[in-house]
DNA sequence: GATGAATGAGCATTCATTCAT
DNA sequence: GATGAATGAATGCTCATTCAT
């Protein structure tokens, strides 16, 4: 049996993915969980507080597996290859929560406080490093993260509008070489 | 002068791009814009419909920009790069309505009939025509295509939460080059 | 032709009948009379004004025609009969106009000034003058008023609402000698 | 202490009558009933509802009277006197509900199912099977179900305007008396 | 006189939040 | 801790009225 906070949660991010933060009311993710109105609150300052806490929660979990994944990793190509990897697994593993966390990135971007671990800045450090070990050709490193994760991103964007269908790490392969060859351009 | 209905749009897409359509009151629509409230209503039945009306347009003139641009080219590898050229100068041209394209899209992903021409339409045609001529390695197109528009897109949005600066089609060479890079796999 | 302003009444009264004043919009009313909203206020200082005094104009001129008609009757039984007469006379003559005078009877019931001259004071005159003359046994006239006219009223809303079909004429004597022993209850 | 439900009924009611369904705003229907605009809505799905779900209610409610009153009398004339009876004192005994039964008549007349009970079927078919008993001449039987109901209707419209002043049920013999000579024109 | 775009006060309705039970 | 009735500020939208052309 889930906890009321549980309950709550999964109410509202089944509702959040589904319609959107600002069209989900609390009406209706009461009914949806199973919970009575006033129950949020007792969990919950508010409800866009909570729409808030649950994104970051998931996000800043993401990011610490990303990070726990590469942390013994040493060979640049092995970290990418990994961090793909682990984002499509995160996606297909807990598919309502990733998906919350691609559609209300948007929202919460400015919100996000880059000094603390995200996903975003995983990225950007392991090529970063990259770059100062010679690795990865020298350019800004922002376009160079924003075109890796973006491809990633986009692959699970897709499956999230029915473009592609069945889990993510089928792809494993096809997507972290073509990362591969976005990040580590030799020629 | 603007017209009225210019004008409305105009400080729509501001506030839309802002704060996001839902947090965005026909209220402050009114005053942006110098309209009062009651006129946005002789050129929209509603505030949604507004939202969708502005997006859905800007949407169909990029794809048509977009097609229109790769229609006299041949060689796949230059379309690639015409593709990419002309995303980064239509962000860099109108960077409040390429931000509200970006940051809308997740919302009408669902109501965007795929029959009509979309961005993504053309790209993933291209990667189509080009696997059949085999240019491309046979792959999903969806994946393929996801990755290509992902990669640019994220540039844009990391511009858009100002992690990158400065007009983005500095980045045109960088950017189409790496695009190539993903779609031409020769490997 | 009709000149503007009665295109307006006759457009401004149809749908009063149809929707009542409230609910009728003033854009109705100019796409109904085939003239511009703005026309109205050349001829009625208010939407509301206008409903009044077309309410007022037809409600006066039916007290007129009553009044005129047994202006040259002697006997009570026969001014009955001629009231009667010509209460369904009018209704059938401009039905569109009756149905309003009948509908929007509620709505201006307080507004309507009693010294100036309607139907009511007509009937209730007859009536009061039937008594003195010992014509009519001596009770409370507006009770007898309320029912001699609320009888012949209650026919016309009968095919208002359908209950009643063709011309009101037809029921003429059976209404008019059924008002009759309303009246003159000499038993 | 009456329940939220009644506090908003009686207050409803009671501007519905003063100012008219449409020029009552729910702003004032709350101040009235001492209630939140809000709390309307946990128990009707909007004004126009709420004041037809209140003229529905009482109109059934009217007719059972009645139609009980009726159902153990044989008699024509009793019926008739009984209903007349019924009728003057619903009217008494609920001023405020019957008041805003006779106004808002008008505007639901045509959503009224008449196959429902109303007053008005009461009231017919008593008449028609006087017809068919012989009891009352045969004529269109909504004709004279018209003249009787309207004259009694009338005298409470007279009281509404102030014509009549008093309990209705004074009345009662004179009225119900002259309801009898409608029906039961024997000459 | 006629037009219809523009205005903005006013309204019905929604919904996050509170709190007595 | 849980409930759900009550609250009332906030919002999308309507519509009578004005006025420049």
């Amino acid at each position: 049996m889930l906890t009321t906070k549980d309950k709550i949660i999964l109410g509202a991010v089944q509702l959040f993915v589904e319609q959107g933060v600002a069209q989900t009311t609390t009406r209706e993710i009461a009914s949806r969980s199973k919970v009575a109105e006033g129950s949020i609150y007792r969990y919950f300052p508010s409800k866009d507080e909570m729409a808030w806490q649950i994104f970051r929660d998931y996000h800043h979990q993401l990011a610490s597996t990303l990070q726990l994944a590469i942390n013994n990793q040493d060979d640049i190509k092995q970290k990418i290859i990994t961090l793909v990897n682990q984002f499509l697994q995160a996606a297909d593993e807990d598919w309502l929560m990733f998906r919350y966390y691609l559609t209300a990135q948007h929202t919460y971007m400015h919100k996000i406080n880059e000094k603390s671990p995200t996903p975003y800045q995983v990225i950007l450090k392991t090529i970063e490093q990259g770059m100062h070990a010679g690795d990865i050709q020298t350019q800004d490193p922002h376009v160079l993260a924003a075109m890796a994760m973006g491809a990633v991103h986009q692959v699970a964007i897709n499956k999230l509008v029915n473009r592609i269908r069945g889990p993510l790490s089928k792809h494993n392969d096809y997507v972290s070489n073509t990362v591969c060859r976005i990040v580590l351009q030799t020629s």
